[in-house]
DNA sequence: TTATGGAATATGTAACTACATAATATTGTC
DNA sequence: GACAATATTATGTAGTTACATATTCCATAA
């Protein structure tokens, strides 16, 4: 009698992934309709489709509703970042962490700001600036501005107590994050913050927050050259 | 007569995370079991699963077999970085992509690049140094190590004709990939070719990828200041 | 008190069915 | 031949059932 054999379906995908690498199915090629897998590994379509859905978020294969799956030509490198919450990223390496509130100040947006919004018009925005430190020296400096219509509490929050990062990642969730990163030459300014000489090579990140459409805050965060940013990618 | 009324995933992603956000459930707390959710919001466990592997992947709750779901505190900004061929960035911007080889050469890897491997002892590799260009101007120079003992047949390829990346995307899929993203003053020999500047801030991008715990290739990319990285995390 | 070894339990998932949805393909019309 | 309406089709997913698996918890023994 037949053995039923429960599959998984990270063996399927490893199945199919492995006819990608061996060039069984080569890039631009259509795979087969899954249903048609399904019947040829012997399990059900459900299976195929779960292993599907991992190659697709992997990036190697792209799948369209009656298109049918298509295995990606123009595959690069798809990594998950982590960026931390910095205290904890300071703490979690045995580091002493502290924070101090640099200025913040009521403030229009500015046209840069009011474009990374997507707004037509300057908006009310609570401009606050700080910086983290690790065993009490400078680690990151950050810029942000918090739109005061999306997020009119913030007034109320002792920021020289409580980050605006913390603050706003426990209270005020978002449904979008665009980042951008960037190598920068250190300003007079940068440097100064962050004990820095003028024109040091530092790693930018950009961050803007949304909810609902309304934007939260846009923080620019400048770290000491010692920051890396690591991800890893293993097939689950 | 009561309507069935499907209900979609996405919307009960929705509203459990809605009570995360509106601290019906705070970081730590447990949420109660599917079973239970799947009940009181009236579909299948199935469903309620699919939700909770959503937010579980984007780093809202935390799941645990028999310790159920929680509210993770720690919650950083994750975000999918996708780094694409260097070629098709550089067309897909409808700029012109050329590609020069600087060098080829058989060596043993060095400590460093052993230590990376994760290798006890110095093994064969071909060391390949190479520019892309956007437009006939600089844009990245990578500096690889590739495995002789993973992929001898590399030193068949005509590494002038086609970039060693691009050879290996489509002829050595990859099961790990680490990567590396930081910000350095660009050295004297990276200056000259790269055109720039000794000093000037660069953003580098260092890649070690595996095929069943085998090293195949290190890279070491650097960028023109211009480069940036970016992502965007939108909620499905 | 400390191991340890087995229940108990919450999540993980495979199979199956039925239907939803988005594209594409086809047909009909002008 | 151009275009719009319609049929077809491959993937997407909800619901159900049944079982798998990782932990925790607890009872028991050392």
């Amino acid at each position: 009698m037949n053995t039923p054999h429960r599959q998984s379906w990270i063996d399927i995908r490893d199945r199919i992934h492995g006819r990608i690498l061996d060039t069984t199915y080569r890039p631009h090629d259509k795979l087969p309709r899954d249903e048609d897998l399904a019947e040829e590994f012997g399990c059900a379509r459900t299976t195929i489709h779960r292993a599907m859905r991992s190659l697709a978020e992997s990036g190697i294969v792209e799948r369209r509703r009656k298109g049918g799956t298509t295995v990606r030509a123009d595959r690069g490198t798809r990594a998950t970042l982590d960026i931390p919450v910095t205290r904890l990223e300071v703490e979690g390496r045995g580091d002493t962490y502290s924070y101090r509130l640099l200025s913040r100040k009521r403030t229009k947006s500015t046209a840069s700001i009011t474009n990374t919004f997507g707004l037509s018009r300057p908006q009310e925005t609570l401009r606050v600036t700080a910086l983290h430190l690790s065993n009490a020296r400078p680690y990151t400096f950050e810029d942000r501005w918090i739109s005061l219509k999306t997020v009119p509490e913030i007034t109320e929050v002792d920021l020289a107590q409580e980050s605006a990062n913390e603050w706003l990642v426990c209270n005020r969730p978002y449904d979008r994050c665009d980042v951008e990163i960037f190598a920068n030459a250190c300003s007079a300014a940068d440097a100064a913050r962050l004990k820095l000489a003028v024109g040091t090579a530092v790693l930018v990140i950009e961050r803007t927050t949304w909810i609902g459409g309304a934007p939260i805050t846009h923080v620019r965060a400048v770290s000491v050259p010692s920051y890396r940013l690591s991800a890893s990618t293993i097939a689950k």
